[in-house]
DNA sequence: TTATGATAAATGTATATACACATACTAACT
DNA sequence: AGTTAGTATGTGTATATACATTTATCATAA
């Protein structure tokens, strides 16, 4: 006998999984390169658009201004990025580092090797789409 | 000028976004109950197939094996599990305690009401889906 | 100018996750 | 029995995440 209520399809077991699986996988591309994918998309986001405020940067990843604080000390134990002071005290303006550039420009082919990686999985996954739309024809 | 790369698609960045915002989703209905999410997919695996190795919880669950370990010491501390030694001394066998069940029970009609908030949101994709098919017509 | 409310950030604490390594035990072979 | 490979688990360390609290600064109204 089954228990009442069925946790075998718990949506956010399922997608958890597959946020560890996918964040294994980009991390895998990184090997050697000496930073993961986190560090990666903070680095980009400097990169991309300059100097920044934490609670904007952490605005731009949809994460935690808190969790990103951590990830800013560790950049910044690093060396990847420099931090200055602005004019309003309160803020710490974080910009990508001479070091951090270069490293960034040897994890973007692996970042696109991750990220074609994915979308190929996506792409069968519009396969099996397309094909359970061609077995409508049996109906 | 925009870089060579576009980011802004990383799949991993969306999915742990999506990973955080689900796993929240799932703790708010569980405020108060005194476990979360993490904790309640163990207790409920445990109480539909009875006793297990953490190895075997950990299978269960696709995750980590030391994740679990960690899991499990937090449900012993909170005394919603018991912990026995098998004939075979590496292994300890966990099993749900009565105080889990109780909090299971109470557990699972929130569960179950995040877990359709999230299968209604997927609806919404079907719709989206069935609303992009139906703009075909206009090729 | 001072009091007050808002904002930026850091820190403390708990938990989640991964990986390397260590330990204890089992099983199987010689 | 003794060696050896395999298995179950724990621990150390680093990072990711969330939330509560604290500190410093700014902006504005009295």
């Amino acid at each position: 006998m089954k228990p009442e209520v069925e946790f075998s399809d718990c949506m956010c077991l399922s997608i958890r999984k597959a946020s560890r699986n996918i964040t294994q996988a980009y991390n895998e591309e990184f090997q050697g390169i000496g930073i993961n994918i986190t560090q990666f998309s903070v680095l980009a986001i400097l990169f991309g658009s300059g100097k920044h405020t934490i609670t904007k940067v952490a605005h731009h990843l949809g994460a935690e201004r808190t969790t990103v604080t951590r990830a800013i000390a560790i950049l910044e134990k690093k060396k990847l990025i420099n931090i200055v002071l602005g004019g309003d005290k309160r803020e710490r303006l974080i910009a990508i580092s001479k070091k951090g550039k270069e490293i960034l420009d040897l994890a973007r082919p692996r970042w696109k090797s991750a990220q074609l990686k994915i979308e190929h999985l996506l792409t069968n996954q519009i396969d099996n789409l397309r094909s359970n739309l061609g077995r409508l024809h049996h109906l």
